[in-house]
DNA sequence: AGAAAAAAAGGACATTTGTCCCAAGCACGA
DNA sequence: TCGTGCTTGGGACAAATGTCCTTTTTTTCT
C-alpha cells in the first residue's frame, strides 16, 4: 500500500553527488499539501523519505486515495509528458523530505541519461501495474476483506493514518469502515 | 471511454514504411483472446483498427474491465519495463487489426528513437491520468450517473458491447445495470 | 490550563446493490 | 430446422453501505 522504489532514490542520490545536475532538497511539515489538484506546477518531486497521499477531490468534496507515495516515488512527473493540469493533490502524512527537479531539468535528464529514462519508464509502468488490480479486488471484496488485507500488508499504517483516510482509500465512509472493524472484533472475540 | 492515440499510430505507420525494423501485421477475428492474464509473452501490439477490451479476473470468476482500447492504443507493453507477467486479458470486441513488435525490436526502438521512446513515455503517462479519475467517479456516483455519463461519451458503444461488458466495465452486476436502465426509461416517460 | 476543533464510535433508518431465480427472445451449429 | 445455449429483462428478498445525528475522546491552539 506504501510504495516504494529503491532503485531510483539510489540513482538520483547519485546523480546529485555527480552535481552536474540542478537537484534540490525540500523539507515539508506533515499534512502539508504540496500539489493541488487541477493547478499547474514547474517541479517534480521524488520522495527521499516519509510518506505522501495522493488523492482526488471530486465535486461533493469526497477525497479517494489513490496511492500512498513513500521512499523513492515520484509526484508531479506525469505533467511532463502532456502539458495539462495535475490530476491529483499530494499532502505529506508526516515529515517528508524530496529531491525536487525543475521540468527543464528532468526533460534533459529524460533525454540525455539512458539510465534514468529508464528508470522513470519503469516508474510508470508499475504505476499502472499497481493500480489495476487494486480496485478491481476493492471493487469484488467487502470491506472487512480490504481491511484485513490492508492490515497485513501494512499494521504499521493503521496507527499513522486517521481513520478517514484508510476509509477514503479503501473507498468507504468511516461509518462503514467502523461498522467493519467492529465485526472483525466480534468475530475474533468469539474465536477465544 | 474507447481511447485512442492518433500520434502513436501514425509513428508507428512511418517507422514501418522506413522498414529498418521489424514490425508486423496481424488480423484476430471478433472475440479473439489475445493476451491472457497470468501468462508470459514476447510482443507488443500497437492497434491498428478496431476495438480491444481489457479486464482483469479475479478467482470468483467476476471480470473487471479495465479499459477499451482503440485506434493506436498499445498492449503488452508494461512486461517491457518490469519482466512479470500479463495483469490483464485482452480479447478483440469487433475484428482487430494490429502491428506486432517483438521485445527485442521493442527495446531497440525505445533505446535508439527518441520520438518513439517519447510517444511510449506519453501513452503511459496517459493510461495512469485515465484511470485515476475514473476509478474515483464510480466509487462516488450512483450508476445511473455512469450510465448516463458514459452514453453522453459513446452512444454506439451501448449497441456494440453485450450489457454484461458494460456492467462489468461499471463495476456492477447486470441486475443493477438493467435495474438503472428501467428507471431511466421511467424518468424520460415522465418527462413528456 | 481551558476552550475549540477534530477524530472516533456507533444508533436508527433509508437506499443501493447483490443474489438467486425464472422466463422469453435470439443466434448459431449439427 | 430444431435444439442448446447465450443474452436480456425482471421479481423477490437479503445484505451491504450510506446518511444523518449524537456522544465521547483526543488533539490542538492560545
Amino acid at each position: 500500500m506504501i510504495r516504494t522504489n529503491q532503485d531510483f532514490i539510489a540513482y538520483v542520490e547519485r546523480l546529485k553527488k555527480g552535481s552536474s545536475h540542478e537537484i534540490d532538497e525540500h523539507v515539508f511539515k506533515p499534512k502539508t499539501t504540496i500539489l493541488r489538484q487541477d493547478k499547474r506546477y514547474d517541479s517534480v518531486y521524488l520522495i527521499k523519505k516519509g510518506i505522501a497521499k495522493c488523492y482526488i477531490t471530486d465535486e461533493n468534496g469526497k477525497e479517494f486515495i489513490q496511492e500512498f507515495l513513500g521512499e523513492g516515488m515520484e509526484f508531479g512527473e506525469l505533467e511532463i509528458f502532456s502539458e495539462k493540469l495535475t490530476i491529483c493533490s499530494v499532502t505529506s502524512v508526516d515529515e517528508l523530505c524530496v529531491y525536487s527537479f525543475s521540468h527543464k531539468t528532468y526533460k534533459a535528464l529524460l533525454a540525455d541519461d539512458p539510465t534514468f529514462n529508464h528508470l522513470v519508464m519503469k516508474a510508470l509502468a508499475d504505476k499502472i501495474r499497481y493500480k489495476a488490480p487494486r480496485h478491481s479486488y476493492q471493487h469484488s471484496y467487502p470491506i472487512e476483506d480490504n481491511i484485513l488485507r490492508l492490515q497485513k500488508l501494512f499494521p504499521e499504517l493503521t496507527e499513522i493514518l486517521p481513520k478517514k483516510d484508510i476509509a477514503n482509500y479503501i473507498g468507504v465512509t468511516t461509518r462503514s469502515l467502523n461498522r467493519a472493524l467492529r465485526e472483525l472484533r466480534a468475530k475474533q472475540e468469539n474465536l477465544r
